[in-house]
DNA sequence: CGGGAATACGTGATATGTCACGTAAGTTGG
DNA sequence: CCAACTTACGTGACATATCACGTATTCCCG
């Protein structure tokens, strides 16, 4: 009985078309969005992110490391772009006083204007090419879709849980 | 009545679970399938898409402006991508006799060894990461979600349709 | 036919991301 | 209390992506 899997190295017809359907999606998407950012705002889309994670992380401030992993990327990635953004004046860069170790990375003033300016269009965006496609129906069973196949990317792959 | 849609510039509730669960699950899985490629088979996630688009192509040869479509890049990252990938003989690249202007991408037979040694591993990660996360039930209406964000999409973007 | 518009690419400068490695600060067992 | 380990970052070399622009070819229309 081998209905459910397949073998190794092998989609059903079933799997093709989600993944097929899933990856042609998230090309065009990530593009999308890229480009209303940067063209708008000056912005990336990794900007951003950090920009929005800072946002909500008590006193704007995260270290590094921290950061590196709520974001899902490497941390020499964010160390490099953190020195980027800080020459733009959107985050700036202390050692922290605990573990001279640490560097903390926190939202500037402009930083924070930055992020307030891009966030509604960005908004706006994602309503129109996300979410106007999406019929109501399909949302709660789509969402619950992605959680599940997050948790179990966490669960099984290289990065450490956020 | 602003029940279905919030002010510009917002989600509401429902929206902002949908949007995060896409969004750090797109970011995990990226990751987690680049550095996978990349490990097992020297190949970038970029660099699978092209061989793979090619693949499939009748002839296994496509133009670079089409296949800039249907990857959804900009053409000049083709151009610049293509010329990589030749350098390491996995494709090549010659002006098409039909119309001088046009300069077609070949697959060739390293680039298809190469596609053929890392397909298994890939979809097996895809397997395992993506598909053993998400419960049958979910899988249809998540395609059907996933087909409808994409459709509207290609209906707004900037982009042209493959 | 001839000349301007459109199309298909390539290129060079620059921005960004990745990898391998180094250094400094903290931690711990003997 | 000090030698070995671990943790947290930064850096430099290199790979990749993007943007603005240039060139060659083809198309189209008077």
């Amino acid at each position: 009985m081998t209905a459910k899997r397949p073998a190794r190295g092998w989609l059903d017809r079933d799997e093709q078309r989600a993944w097929l359907a899933y990856i042609r999606l998230q090309l065009r998407l990530s593009y999308e969005i890229n480009r209303q950012l940067q063209a708008d705002h000056d912005l990336s889309l990794p900007d951003y992110d950090v920009l929005t994670a800072l946002s909500v992380a008590p006193a704007s401030c995260l270290a590094v490391s921290v950061l590196a992993t709520q974001l899902g990327w490497e941390r020499s990635r964010l160390s490099h772009h953190a020195r980027r953004m800080a020459q733009r004046d959107l985050v700036s860069l202390d050692p922290a006083l605990a573990d001279r170790r640490v560097t903390e990375v926190s939202l500037t003033t402009a930083g924070r204007h930055a992020l307030e300016a891009a966030a509604p269009g960005h908004v706006d965006l994602v309503h129109d090419l996300f979410f106007d496609g999406l019929p109501a129906h399909l949302r709660a069973p789509f969402s619950e879709a992605l959680e599940h196949i997050y948790e179990n990317i966490l669960a099984r792959g290289t990065l450490p849980r956020p």
